[in-house]
Parts: C-alpha cells; sequence; structure tokens
DNA sequence: CTTTTTTTTCATAACATTTTCACAATTTTG
DNA sequence: CAAAATTGTGAAAATGTTATGAAAAAAAAG
C-alpha cells in the first residue's frame, strides 16, 4: 500500500508514518496542498488529506486531485461537525476521520475504505461504450467488442482523459512506455484499429491535426 | 468583475448592489428568472441567483442556463437546509449562501468561487471569443470554429499580448519559429484567414500600418 | 513446432494545411 | 492630389499530415 499524507503539523506526520511504517505501509508526506499536487501520480492507493491548511486547504486541493483522479481520498478534520463532512463529501472525500486519532484507528479507517472501493466494480460509461475494468469487457451498444491488450490500455487511457488533447507522445509514454524506440505512427495504427472496432462510436476519437487525437463522446462537426 | 443578480425582493437587491458597486464590481439586476435569461451573456463572470421565486424558481434557471452555459452560479438560499443544497447541486450550482447574510459575506464567497473556477478551467475569454485550452475549440457567441493549428496559436498568441502590437517579426519568431526563411507575408495571410473565422470578432484584431497588429476587443475607430 | 493472434512496419492514397503570388484596396508621404 | 508604400484578398501550388490495407515480425497459444 502506499499512501500520500497530507498534513501541515510535522508531529503528526512522524506519528502517522511511524505507525503505517511498521504496518509495512510506505508513506509520502506532502505538508502543503501544492506539494501534494505535485507529488501525486498514478502508484498511490489512497490520500490522507487534512482540511485545514496555510495556504490552500484541503477542499480545495481535494476539488483540483477530483479533476483528474478517482484515487480514494479519507480526510482529515480538526472538527467534527457534519456541516465540514457535507461540504467534503461535494468536493470529493470518500471518508472521515477526526482529530485527535490513534493511528491504528486511521490505520483501520484506510483498510476500510480501500477495500470498499476495490469492491465496487468499477466500470466506465462513455456515450455508447461501456467498459468492465474488471473484466477488462467492451460494450458497444451492449455489444461485446474483444479488444487486444494494446487496444484495451489505449481506449481507457482516452476515456480517463475525454476531452483533452492527447499528443502521440504522450499516448506513446503511457500505452507502449517511455523507453519505446519504434515508429511514433504505431499510435495511428491503433487509432486505425480501434475506430473501426468501436463501430458508431468511432468518431469519439477525434483527429486534432499536427497535435494528436482526443476523446470526445460529442461531434465535433455539428 | 460583472455579476448577474437574480433575485425578486427589490430591497436585498439594492443591498447587495450597494456594496458591490463599492467594491468596484459591475451588478445587472433581474426581478425573476425570465428577464435573467434574456439578460445572460457571456459578458457575465458570475450569476447570484435566489431560489425561492415567483414564477420560474431558481432551479429551473439554473437548468436552463447549465444547457448553455458554464459560468459560476451561486445559490442564494432562504433555508440552510441541506436538502436544498443537494439539490442545487444537482442541477449545477457552484455553491450557496443562506439567508440572511452580509454583503460582504456574499462578496467574499462570490471572489472564493471566481478564483476557483480560474483556476481549474484552462479557458480563455475575451469579448464574444472563448476559448477552451484542453480542447483547443474556439467559440465566437457559442459557436464552435474550427480553426487549423497555425491559427489557433496566432489566436492564443494575440489573446495573451491583448492591447500590445505585435510586430510581424514578433508574430513570425512566435508561431513559425526564429528559423523561419519564408515570405514575412504569410503573417498577412494568418490574420486574413483568422478574421474571416472569427466573424464578428473579425475586428477584434486591428492592423497597426507599418508596425503590425494588435488584438484589442474595443473599438479603435469610434 | 505449428498455428493463431497481436504487434509493428511500410508504402501509398486521401485529406488538410501552409505558402506563394498577383492584383486590388487602402494608407502614407511628399 | 499623385506616387509610393503598405495591407487585404482569393486562388493556385506546394507541402505536410493522417488514414488505410497489406505484409513482416514478434509473441502467445495449442
Amino acid at each position: 500500500m502506499k499512501v500520500l499524507l497530507v498534513e501541515d503539523e510535522k508531529l503528526i506526520r512522524m506519528f502517522i508514518v511511524e505507525y503505517f511504517n511498521k504496518q509495512n505501509v510506505y508513506v509520502i508526506e506532502a505538508s502543503d496542498g501544492y506539494e501534494a499536487l505535485s507529488l501525486l501520480d498514478t502508484s498511490f492507493d489512497i490520500v490522507l488529506l487534512d482540511i485545514m491548511m496555510p495556504g490552500i486547504d484541503g477542499y480545495e486541493v481535494c476539488k483540483l486531485i477530483r479533476q483528474k483522479s478517482d484515487i480514494p481520498i479519507l480526510f482529515i478534520s480538526a472538527l467534527s461537525e457534519d456541516e465540514n463532512k457535507l461540504k467534503g463529501y461535494e468536493v470529493g472525500a470518500d471518508d472521515f476521520i477526526s482529530k485527535p486519532f490513534t493511528p491504528s484507528l486511521l490505520y483501520a479507517k484506510c483498510c476500510a475504505l480501500l477495500k470498499r472501493v476495490q469492491a465496487s466494480s468499477h466500470s466506465l460509461n462513455e456515450g455508447i461504450i461501456r467498459i468492465d475494468e474488471d473484466t477488462h469487457e467492451v460494450f458497444v451498444n451492449d455489444q461485446l467488442i474483444p479488444l487486444s491488450h494494446k487496444e484495451y490500455t489505449m481506449l481507457v487511457y482516452f476515456i480517463e482523459n475525454k476531452r483533452k488533447i492527447l499528443s502521440r507522445d504522450q499516448l506513446l509514454d503511457h500505452i507502449w512506455g517511455y523507453d519505446y524506440y519504434g515508429d511514433q505512427r504505431i499510435v495511428d495504427t491503433y487509432v486505425k484499429k480501434l475506430r473501426k472496432k468501436l463501430l458508431e462510436a468511432s468518431s469519439y476519437i477525434q483527429t486534432v491535426v499536427k497535435i494528436g487525437y482526443m476523446f470526445d463522446t460529442k461531434r465535433k462537426d455539428i
């Protein structure tokens, strides 16, 4: 388990890190929101986020994270008021813990949250496309479309970044790895394959000349 | 800052307008939903929307606005019940304030909301032009205008340097690269293309004879 | 080891963008 | 006001980019 801990008070961080390390949990510390945002990447399993921090507060950090990620977020609140909780859920929090707490309680909450999230079967829906992330099955209008592994990875990456232009470089880095040395035009070939298989949803993958491609369920040409 | 205030009680409107004007904020008043919808255009920065109004209520107004605009909407609610908030967020509200409130609190909320929105959305707005920097989509009066890559780069460069005269050399260096060896008049050709596509906003790109061009939403000749 | 599937390369067709250019319109200069 | 310089414009030409089918190479399955 890899945790991002966002908390301005060093002492609290130390307590948590010490206990978590004992449980074999890897903790990365951030002392403010901006640091957290710069550290966060897809390798983390959960974010522990203090609400009251100098500078950008926990709510804002949460909102910014939610713009690009569904990672589980557990709020650490100094107050136990429901008002706070409400706002927390609004901005996309998954659970709460109120100060003061013991590290063991926090750890238990983390485990529970992760379990909960992992249990809820993940599925992506975009327009007429439905993806079951557990089985990697892709449906277009409820018709099963068999995709190869690279095709599947590309489609999911497109959908995770819908309405954002992705350059060939970005696609290459993410799907083939940054150390891929082959021809960049492989991306085109895979876009072709995907479009062909996606049938009526083929127009979801739009070409952005001179830059790359973009996934969008809304048609551009109307 | 330009605000659309939708509120049926004249007294409340007056309080707000008075305070906001003191803060140098321009407030346009609407006493009901339909008036608000007819007044709203892309020049506004935020909408303050009372929920309980005779005729069409705030929720409905919000829904209708959201059909064509992502403008920040702050709900003014007589009740502080969570139920209301929940429904508000469903129809697309960005934040809430409960009556009674002081004008200064409302002003603070407005500023916070605007800051939040501006931090999160990658969009440029100039007069009737709106640019989504994620998708590279350009709208004139909410009509999508497809631009080629160079046209887009030029428009963004103009807007980033609005009300600054840009020489052909500067434009060449920035858009074509300092090592471009072709004809300098290519700039003129692209200005022509841009103006044509920008329709009513074509006059935003002004010719500065013997020097270059300048982007300005205000007309020079009046 | 053979067959099948997937991945990659490549040549060419189809398409879109960029650039040039000649002349018209406008502005500046003397 | 006329000449000169500058800018506007449409269309053609040149260039660049993407789509596509087929074939080669690599990997996985049998």
